[in-house]
DNA sequence: CAAGTGTAAATTGTCTACAATTTGAGATCG
DNA sequence: CGATCTCAAATTGTAGACAATTTACACTTG
């Protein structure tokens, strides 16, 4: 009951805009969700029902639930009689998740090149202007979360439910590496000038050049999220 | 407990090797898994927990979990308080399934690259050749899971676990499709030749050539696929 | 007769209690 | 002193009852 107040409440809190917590369950995915992305449920550790059961106010079905839906986005991993673990990646995971990122992003792209792409542009723009402005404002939190929507946005677009559900999937993977940038987000060239670009280059139909853009926009930031992940890692075995 | 019983019993009906049944839920979902492959749950038809768990003998709580279990291999979807249903696909969705199974497939031929290959061969040899017999004896529900099991072996070599689950998915969706082929199976090239040449391939360490034939082994596929799907779902809508 | 409304049945959502299994600490034995 | 065994505590698995919501159908009403 602790829960059931505050179902109503729309977006989640996790920068996720797909998932409307109309029940329990998805309401609890996604502040669970929230909690792996900000490591305070780290990578390989173990998500107790009870635990969570009694963090949230819930009881164990529910949170049952709430797992089993993380596990869909490939955040959770579920092994019979022992439970949930917060799921963990190898370096060489992180390269070929970001390579099937740039590759299924580039796939959207493509499949864009059928449509009219005015109004969709027009979101992305809107979109990437919030970004910008959370990015001179310096607050992380509103620009992580408005990078995430962008890139929600540009995947929602398709009309290929394959192609949404596992890119949903893809990123939903790498939101906790990419919450590792956040610190030091603000050096380098900033993601929103990346989206200008591409939207850009969509709305011209440029869908070639919109497609490469995406692909060293992603990529751009493996070798950056690898070395962090790597010390995150690190610094959490210490403990 | 009608269930209970035969927890033991290792691989599922449903030609589906990965998930081991230990617990009653994975052994539901393997069974709920065989009638989705096989049209006893049709595309769109709602899964109500209730006639599930009175048709195995549980209770609803493991078959709401495998229904989750199914979810996460995209094969079922889940609407909040509105239940499960058996997730259906247009022929465009069928054609992305179908060239990101390819794509997907060839990453892994990829990265087989960099590894030792001649045991993974063999298996794969073992395995194709136990798909030939029951092609000459005309089995072909036997024919049917030992191609599925072919395509698991392959992908299960990866090392990339995101690769492997995302696979696991695409191939699962693209399962009750490919059963439907199941009746005219044996017209047109058979798919142990494709196989043995991809074999072949990978064996004389051949990537390029092992992926552009696992390219055009898979989309060889598409057209029969989609024509035939129309018509069953076609088929369906009499009734 | 069409459209909207209300109510009962069907169905899903949630909770609590109990069963089965795993885990880990301490005792026992080589 | 190290390895193994045993047993209790912790944890997950399952069942059944009850609550909340949706759906379908009969009914009213314009």
């Amino acid at each position: 009951m602790a829960v059931a107040s505050r179902l109503q409440s729309g977006t989640g809190e996790a920068g996720n805009v797909v998932s409307l917590p109309e029940t329990i369950p998805y309401f609890l995915a996604d502040r669970i969700k929230a909690g792996i992305i900000r490591w305070r449920y780290p990578p390989g550790s173990s998500l107790r029902e009870t635990d969570l059961a009694a963090e949230y106010g819930a009881s164990r079905g529910p949170v049952r639930e709430a797992l089993r839906i993380l596990e869909l986005q490939g955040l959770v991993i579920h092994a019979p009689r022992r439970g949930f673990k917060v799921k963990e990646y190898t370096t060489d995971d992180l390269r070929h998740l970001y390579r099937l990122r740039a590759q299924l992003e580039s796939e959207v792209i493509d499949a864009l090149s059928t449509k009219d792409v005015s109004s969709l542009c027009d979101v992305l723009d809107r979109t990437n202007a919030v970004m910008r402005a959370f990015a001179i404002r310096r607050d992380l939190e509103g620009y992580f979360s408005t990078n995430i929507e962008f890139h929600q946005l540009m995947i929602d677009s398709t009309e290929s439910s394959v192609l949404r559900t596992i890119l949903h999937q893809v990123n939903a993977m790498s939101l906790p590496v990419r919450f590792l940038l956040l610190s030091n987000e603000f050096s380098g060239r900033a993601d929103y000038e990346y989206h200008h670009e591409i939207t850009q280059a969509i709305r011209a139909r440029n869908f070639k050049l919109a497609r490469r853009m995406t692909v060293s926009h992603i990529t751009s930031n493996l070798t950056r999220v690898t070395v962090a992940y790597a010390e995150a890692l690190e610094k959490q075995q210490e403990r």
